[in-house]
DNA sequence: TATAATTTCGAATTTTCTTCGGAAGCGGTA
DNA sequence: TACCGCTTCCGAAGAAAATTCGAAATTATA
């Protein structure tokens, strides 16, 4: 066996939307929702996690609630081959930077950092971007608003 | 009263952590981290609920399983005075849009767009972007691999 | 310090979770 | 069709959790 599809029916796809809307729902609201027993729809669900479909519940928590007000995308060039992608691991592992991409065009990397204000921004670039000594350059554009930020994915009917 | 701030405890960060990485421990579980009583704990999440610092709770989905390959950043330009924001209420409005940020300098938007592959990016941007005529151009850069994605904030101990 | 407001607790009831044996459904095969 | 193996589903039952609410404790305020 090399492949081991993944084969989501109408009903996972079913849960993962109403998980995907509300991470809280209990499975018994979850099975009247979808007229099974719950021990039907626990099983399901457990076999979703299994398979790393549901990779994890998570809440989504106010940035301004706690102060963190400042967002920014920063567009970075590396010096390292293509091979390799040290640069974007050392990255990853810097809490403030929520997400590191490897595009495609002139930039080699596109990384999206929140932190609370300008200030500690600059104080991030200086204490942890600067030690990782494969980064060239760096373009950094700052947010003004946001309109809009999820991650829900567009699930199928079936 | 203006402002009507919000103020966190020591308490409710510890909440919000634990609730960030596992939208669906119990609160059970949530007392006993705390050493507190369960009833007292759902209060508090009901008021962080109620103060919208808890904003969802979510179930993140492996974007592969269900066949999402296809990542990219737009930047785009529109011809709408600086006042108005109907360009990316219209763009909020889609939703294989993930996000949608006013960003400072040369471009007015930068939106990210999540689609199955390079042919429903193609498609999308011909029956939707196109309809928004504000839209005077737009920059795609496509995303060959993600190193990190999440929305985790980082939370002070107090 | 007195008082008001908020937070916490504990107990009791309702609801949900979890487990597991067995039934039902679904291909594949002779 | 009859049989088999596999998966999924169901229902029941005990354990655990959620929810509610009155009272105590704590904190803030006058």
């Amino acid at each position: 066996m090399i492949g081991s599809e993944i084969v989501l029916d109408k009903t996972d796809l079913s849960i993962l939307r109403l998980m995907q809307e509300n991470a809280r729902m209990t499975n018994a609201d979850l099975a009247r929702e979808l007229e099974m027993a719950p021990s039907a729809v626990l099983e399901r669900v457990k076999k979703l996690e299994q398979k790393q479909v549901i990779v994890k519940y998570t809440t989504r928590i106010s940035p301004v609630a706690l102060g963190q007000t400042l967002l920014a995308f920063i567009a970075m060039k590396s010096s390292e081959g293509m091979g390799s992608n040290n640069t974007a691991k050392e990255l990853a592992k810097i809490p403030e930077v929520q997400e590191v991409h490897h595009v495609a065009g002139e930039d080699c990397y596109m990384v999206k950092v929140r932190t609370a204000d300008s200030a500690s921004l600059m104080e991030l670039m200086r204490n942890k971007f600067s030690k990782i000594q494969s980064i060239t350059s760096t373009r950094t554009t700052i947010v003004l608003e946001t309109v809009k930020e999820e991650q829900l994915l567009v699930i199928p009917e079936k």
